[in-house]
DNA sequence: CATGAATGAGCCTTCATTCAT
DNA sequence: TATGAATGAAGGCTCATTCAT
């Protein structure tokens, strides 16, 4: 667990949470003012500190709560789903629709790769690391049915993520992230024609 | 240009760059010490800010004479090339084979990404258009030749840009930057299945 | 006295007085906290604020505890002791013994001096100028029994309370603690054939 | 040498140093403020740090041109001196005399006990031993050349020193230096009265 | 031009003290 | 009465930037 100092209020926590994303994505980390993150979330500097430890631990945590949410946003929406492909697509379109809600999180992410690169457990591997299983899964399974060309399972994952993340971290900026959801939904259009045994259609859409 | 200060000396003028290049590259954009670079460049701190203005200005120049670097390395290896298929691979695997060789110039790119979203002319984004355009020509040729499906070409453009420059920032981390330019071309296999109108094959590779 | 604040629990007040000498006596006057010295006597900080107001009064509290201690040894040392020099010894003998049995209140001793040099009340001269009395007397007896020279009597007494005092403070460092009684003895040797008429033998001990 | 950081201004680091003895003497270790150190210096705060690196050390660096002072204090007082009762009596009030002229010292003496007690080679300890030799050397010589008892040098050193030390640090309080020097002199005499073979009147003074 | 000593704004962090429960 | 969560004043230290030499 990231959080080894013990929750008094969750109230305030999450206070300080949602005071840290923004203030973090707006002005990176080294540039962040933790007395400004406890001004917004209405606290004083010495409750941010009793709550995270340190700045550091402050923005890991802000980083794990938004890897958190983009987990159970992307699991909501696949629930249910069986198909390999609406899977692939459920899951990619979910992942953009996240972050074009949430555009303050894609800058905490890459604001995370940028300060604490494999320095620090870093977050979003863990969390990469584990909806991957998932991922290599599906995409084993697509090619045992023959639905899927005879991919490299693990080269296919990564692209399909390294796909997603270049979109996303490209994708945030200057306030552009409205189109992101199309844009990952084309990019995934030619991804899943790569992979497929036999092509669906003449172009994607 | 970047650099409004005029250049006395071009070899104190490199060393400056090559040295910013590895502090940034190593401790990030806030943890970076101008004296220390000063120091590694073997010149007085004075000199630093003579040439460069000052610390932001000296990291976007840094940026800048990797990004060009990156290009000359690419317009190299597709001097001669004429056909769309083979432009994008070498492209890609010129594009990925830089980074596999410098790959603090991943860090520096993320950096400039993290530090100062679209605040500023972002030197890569001013690349990226500059290339955008070469690689748009090569798509709509593909297209109009018959050799790739009728892709909207701006999309297009975007998914390839995208899955590489996930793949050099997720990739250059955690010295994994070994296997960077094989999995740059796995990915790229899979693009271009995605747009080819006849598939060449079973499998990529 | 010095703690205005009513003692409800004479148990509480114990402990956290206890505690105090450890922490002050380790850390220092500046470096305690006082949040530390709740834990260890197992009440809440408010609790210490609420028996002895502040940090400052917490400590004086302390030092205080610890004279009177230290006066209580040597007066039961010296009970029913009538002749000068043994006054003198069995004195100096049982001051050197509670340091050396209680070396945390000779870190005491020294931080109040060092910590609240005259702004303060200071407790150690209080108990000083009280036992002060006593010595001049027995000195005075001395001298007009033809035991000790004419010396000047406040002189000697001040010679006397600060050789011990200088002992004390030098020797409990380091874990010297050990030979402090020894140490004192010997001193008091030189001491007492300094001010003797008859010298007793070839040299101390 | 304690002055790792090198001394690029010696008038300015001399400034320091004396705004050093000053402030904490004034207001303790911890009550110290750096800032006030580099106001009375009439320099900026990071001059401070760039000549003693941090608070701690600048300290330590104040204590030690205290105690080279004193050295060459005494040292000069007992130059071209040879008689064994003069070197003692002579040094003890070149002892006196400078803590009387310099109080502030002292007070940097009696700091330096509480804050670093064996923590840290304490500079005092450091000279301490040093002075010792050269006053064992003293009085081996009297007890060899029959003017002093058979004492055991170390104790009687001991004892010598210690009185010191008690002395000024207890004497030094609430501006009471100005008796220092008497308090010493007749404190000295009793010392050599108790470690003299034949006693050389009837009470000292 | 080149230098690097000097500066002080800025920011993280601690902890004495308070007060609602 | 006892508590300990909350606070914010205070201060150590860093480092980008300047400018006298």
């Amino acid at each position: 667990m990231l959080s080894v100092h013990a929750v008094q209020d969750p109230i305030k926590h999450q206070a300080i949470l949602n005071a840290s994303i923004e203030v973090f994505a707006e002005s990176g980390f080294g540039g962040a003012d933790v007395q400004v993150i406890a001004d917004r979330a209405d606290v004083g500097k010495g409750t941010v500190y009793r709550y995270f430890g340190n700045k550091k631990d402050l923005f890991l945590a802000t980083a794990d709560a938004g890897m958190r949410r983009l987990e159970a946003s992307i699991l909501e929406a696949i629930e249910d789903v069986d198909d390999p492909v609406d899977l692939i697509r459920l899951s990619a379109k979910a992942y953009a629709s996240f972050f074009q809600r949430n555009p303050k999180f894609a800058e905490i992410l890459i604001l995370e790769r940028a300060e604490f690169r494999g320095s620090i457990p870093d977050t979003h591997l863990v969390y990469r690391a584990k909806n991957r299983g998932i991922l290599e899964e599906v995409i084993k399974r697509g090619v045992r049915d023959g639905l899927f060309r005879k991919v490299i399972v693990r080269e296919a994952t990564s692209a399909f993520a390294n796909l997603l993340y270049g979109t996303v971290v490209t994708g945030c900026m200057e306030g552009e992230s409205r189109r992101l959801e199309s844009t990952v939904e084309y990019a995934i259009d030619i991804f899943l024609q790569g992979i497929l045994r036999n092509q669906k259609g003449e172009a994607p859409r």
